[in-house]
DNA sequence: AATCAAAGATAACCAAAACTTATCACAGCC
DNA sequence: GGCTGTGATAAGTTTTGGTTATCTTTGATT
């Protein structure tokens, strides 16, 4: 069984005719090079060079095998190629999801726009999901990672979590409620008020923001009613059914009706953070959680809070 | 640098997703394949299986991988299966050349057909050339073989020389002639008669033969013509140019002016023979070297001389 | 819940392969 | 006839791939 280093030295040989340099641009000493020949000879039962000691030349079989042999090394270069290619990630596939609202500030998008950019032959696969369903898609493997506002809701599996983007929380007011003329509002002010709800668990997600802010403040939030996304929310509101809690971001949801105002003594943030397993088997998918870490980092300095 | 032994342990394991069972395949203890897939995958920077003591299965970059993997085994077993072909000489090429008399007892011919049979894909040229040419060519290394008639003139290269045809030697007389009645010819009685000869030089070919068979009966020939052909030859005698000494097979030219006798106590033969250089590189050459060899001897037991 | 069996990992050791350096022997050249 | 370039040969070392024996984890069994 000749190997595929044997066949390297046979056409390396076979090209330059002349063991010493062969031997030098294989890296190796001559007697290497002399006895892999002979050996590969031996083995095949050919005889590949005539070589008299001054001279070397192809002999008939050689020749008629030379052109086989290069191309079993180019088959060889490809894949050593696509290993290599496999390995950085700059090949591969991913699988990602999003909760509606993490796509809101915009940073997710400009990572991905990033990956999609410094590894353009990694197939991107995209899923709007609730929070529940990416973690459970992601333990199992399914899916490579996920956006999501955090926190986490306590589990058992340890999930690998990477802010990229943290916003302030504002209440947001019909423009006739009587706390909408005012620059800020405190938060026990709203102990009264009916609130629009996320429907999501109150322990995971901006749903236990917000109930963090309520029970600062010393009461739990009257539910009005319930909506999945935060712009219903944001209608519900202009709708006069209700007061609702909000990330920042959603500001730029400009409604003559509505009024956002900051929260008075709340440092609370809500967090955008992107979660996948820790040390994920893929490099597309590790490049891809390190690009957003190396992104959260350089951001901050640049944008600061959005 | 992955080895192609590395590649086929990956392949197997791919398609058994067992280590036992896929080392079984190898004829390899199991560990040595564990100790395999870990230096590639460590050498690679990839996982490519993911394996939980219980269960084993392709990674994503494992399953990327595998295709090209696999091309590559089928390459290599294409080159494989080429250099075994090109060892045992099932393909090739020769170059083989022949003296025109060479060709008349009909035994080259079925050398060469049983050949072409047993080695369809060699790929075989065929000249006609004298036998001094022959000779320069084989020594050249550019030409594989020659059918030509012994003895070979002596020199410094050795040649390898095997026997394929053998056959009495002939007096060709016009019918008129005083001798032409006999049944057999002294060879004494010639002496005196004007011989047509080849042109090939008198130590060499069947020219060797006549000079031998005239010296034993005591007299150099006398020369009438030359000509490079033994049809040609016959022509001449029979339009009454001189006599000639022939190979037994020229009986086959059956002309209405010419009668060939035997020659009364010669034993001599003239003998057809392959030469080509001893031990020849090419495994074609080799071949053929062979069937012409193990012809003559079986042939011998079902032919004798023709 | 305790135990068992299957299966891959690990450890220790061994043999063969492949490489290295040093040296030789032959061919062509002055 | 000595010199130089070149491949072969020899001796010794390192690396590699393999072996057997044993361990550990995990899913199954009872």
């Amino acid at each position: 069984m000749p190997t595929i280093r044997q066949y390297e030295y046979f056409v390396t040989l076979a090209h330059t005719l002349h063991f010493g340099r062969a031997a030098e641009k294989l890296n190796v000493a001559q007697p290497a090079l002399s006895a892999q020949l002979r050996a590969m000879e031996g083995e095949m039962g050919v005889t590949l060079f005539n070589r008299n000691r001054r001279n070397v030349v192809l002999s008939p079989a050689g020749a008629l095998l030379l052109p086989e042999a290069e191309s079993l090394l180019r088959q060889y270069k490809r894949t050593k190629e696509l290993g290599r290619q496999v390995a950085v990630g700059e090949i591969g596939s991913l699988r990602l999801a999003y909760v509606g609202s993490a796509a809101l500030g915009g940073v997710m998008a400009k990572i991905i726009h990033e990956f999609r950019n410094s590894a353009p032959n990694v197939e991107l696969e995209f899923f709007e999901m609730d929070m529940e369903q990416q973690l459970d898609e992601i333990a199992r493997g399914r899916l490579d990672g996920g956006f999501i506002r955090l926190p986490l809701p306590i589990g058992p599996t340890n999930f690998e979590q990477t802010v990229i983007q943290s916003e302030d929380i504002v209440v947001a007011l019909r423009t006739d409620h009587p706390l909408a003329a005012e620059t800020e509002v405190q938060p026990a002010a709203l102990k009264d008020e009916r609130f629009i709800l996320t429907h999501l668990k109150p322990h995971m997600g901006f749903a236990a923001n917000i109930h963090m802010v309520c029970a600062e403040a010393g009461f739990m939030p009257t539910e009005a009613h319930r909506a999945r996304q935060f712009s219903i929310i944001v209608n519900m509101v202009a709708a006069g059914l209700g007061i609702a809690i909000l990330p920042g971001s959603m500001r730029r949801f400009d409604f003559p009706e509505v009024v956002y105002l900051p929260l008075a003594g709340v440092d609370l943030c809500s967090e955008v953070a992107l979660i996948a397993m820790p040390e994920p088997a893929s490099p597309a998918a590790r490049n891809f959680l390190e690009l957003a870490k190396s992104w959260k980092l350089h951001d901050k300095n640049q944008k600061g809070n959005s």
